[in-house]
DNA sequence: GTGAAAGCGCTAACAT
DNA sequence: ATGTTAGCGCTTTCAC
């Protein structure tokens, strides 16, 4: 205890020392009890009296002791901690989720740590490092995984949750909005608004969203003896659909009507027909986005959406992760919610 | 090791089950080497033959071996971790530096744990959980802390660089705008341009932020010969913002010109204007925010705006932030950058 | 109710 | 270069 000695009468005074913390022995010796009974003290369950109670938390306020997590995880092999995977936080529709989720695990008692996907890298290296850290869940925003990256997760008994991107296996729950039926929706409001050139703003290659808001898109025109005029590609990202609008719009049969896989993209395309090539929304081109983001309703926008129920999503998300983490035998669920078409400026009125 | 060996003939077989990960122990059996051997195979500066190196390595490859990060953190006194805490992802500007904040201490190997603070509560709950969980390092996205508080951490030496918020006190990093010269910059512009009525919407009570570029914008405005004609206050937030612009364009003699302490807020303030009071905007209404995200430079709102150097100023925390935890003894900084006036449509041209 | 003792999975001397 | 040993700070039997 010599060591702890010279650490309160110089390592506290002087700055700048790395210094070891507060240990429970520490707080044991000082309040003349054992370690094991501080342990007890500062464990939901305590089985301690209330006169030792007493002195322990005044030797621990003393001492300002904090039980060291990390010590607690390696005995209880529960690290106490769910990470949260995310491509981008560009789109409002993803910060808003990883805010929720934020506080919703905090409150839950477990601290959240974050993990950023390269867009080109593999995500490999992302399972690396939460294998590593033995978070108990995993929360992926926007982020597909295959089956063999799915098993080295789930064999480890790490349940994942996916949002808003959907995977073809079993064994991990995922999130999600309708998207084919939001395409559909989608174009069946614009043929029903008398367009005729109708053209699809893609999101990122391959990623589900976007394929199946395509889909659907194409199927509702389909059923309205409609097809897809054109189609292009914006990442998602407003600086790419902002390129993307200009290829589009620049063509000698320019579209009359687009349907972006986000609003983001939506509104990169609105900027574009308003500002630079001086089209009147929804007069010659009419605009349909996903996600009704804030913005979006936005007068000066007025962007007709289809919105996904972001609270929903997030807390049927977080609370079926929690869920799979404290009972290891619950069945993976896919969830798809409905959306719900927003009608505003952007697009015509019925007849 | 009958433990393991049950594991392993049923344990990886059957689903479900909870089972433990494998360890440097089972590596090193399989590969006929001490369990020091694998710990060290694992470690930057291995001294281990390539003999050893390729027999663990492939033991390691056929069990899925990975370091448990817990267990190392906990011999090293080191938890590789940093803590990034936030009031609000709302405003994009903060959401961006997240996004480079998490990149960032990726690629350096550390891992990103993320805290919510609760707008009402008490900051101290949070505290509490970044000593628990050891963290090395803490990025306060606008997030202030009292002297008391910051000591608690910097004690421990954990040191704290705060983006976005000035404290009086040393011992904590601070790097932020020049608030007060913006808010001067805006007062000048507004005057040049010949507005009569100056409005302040500021931003959260009591942040230095919001106060300093009030000041600042005072002392501009009398440096003129002006005053202020009206405040209200906006929380940071746009809906919040929404409801002071609809008060301070509602009195019998409205302001010509609004200061909004951030680029959310103004934009609120110029959608109000425009869709609600049918102001034209510049001209019966002038409009400068801060920040300058990248909604801002969208032509539909053209807004002015003072920019902070976002991406230098992440640079620049998360930077300090690693120095300060590889060497405990740099000494706090507090950096000031400035801000850059974007004249854009939403004030009128000078003369 | 309380203390002694045995680890959790790893790193880091210290021997060899 | 490799193995042996002693912990990191905590939780958790197990006696008492």
């Amino acid at each position: 205890m010599e060591w702890n000695h010279s650490l309160n009468t110089q390592g506290l005074a002087r700055g700048g020392m790395k210094k070891r913390g507060v240990t429970s022995k520490d707080v044991a010796k000082l309040a003349g009890v054992s370690q094991s009974a501080v342990s007890r003290c500062f464990s939901p369950h305590a089985k301690v009296s209330e006169a030792t109670r007493q002195k322990i938390h005044k030797a621990a306020r003393e001492l300002g002791y904090r039980p060291n997590s990390i010590a607690r995880s390696l005995i209880t092999r529960s690290s106490q901690t769910v990470a949260v995977v995310f491509q981008s936080l560009e789109n409002p529709f993803y910060s808003t989720m990883l805010e929720r989720a934020s506080r919703f695990f905090q409150e839950q008692g477990y601290f959240l740590q974050l993990f950023a996907a390269s867009p080109g890298d593999s995500i490999d290296d992302v399972i690396d490092g939460l294998i590593r850290s033995q978070v108990e869940g995993v929360l992926m925003l926007a982020i597909t995984l295959d089956a063999e990256q799915a098993a080295m997760l789930t064999d480890l008994s790490i349940p994942i949750v996916i949002i808003n991107r959907t995977v073809a296996y079993d064994g991990v729950s995922q999130v999600s909005g309708d998207n084919f039926h939001g395409g559909y929706w989608a174009a069946q409001h614009l043929v029903r608004c008398g367009h005729q050139r109708f053209a699809y703003l893609a999101g990122l290659d391959g990623t589900s969203t976007s394929d199946q808001r395509r889909d659907g898109f194409i199927a509702g025109l389909a059923d309205k003896g409609a097809e897809l005029h054109s189609q292009d590609i914006g990442n998602y990202r407003y600086d790419d659909a902002l390129l993307a609008a200009r290829r589009l719009l620049s063509s000698s049969t320019p579209p009359d009507a687009i349907f972006a896989a986000n609003d983001l993209m939506a509104l990169a395309v609105m900027e574009a027909a308003r500002h630079e090539f001086h089209l009147s929304v929804p007069e010659e081109l009419a605009i349909i986005g996903f996600d009704d983001v804030p913005m979006a309703a936005w007068p000066s926008h007025a962007l007709t959406s289809l919105a996904q129920p972001v609270t929903d999503m997030i807390a049927r998300a977080t609370e079926l992760l929690m869920t799979q983490i404290h009972d290891p035998e619950t069945i993976p669920q896919h969830i798809k919610l409905p959306v719900v078409p927003m009608v505003r400026g952007s697009t015509r009125s019925l007849r």
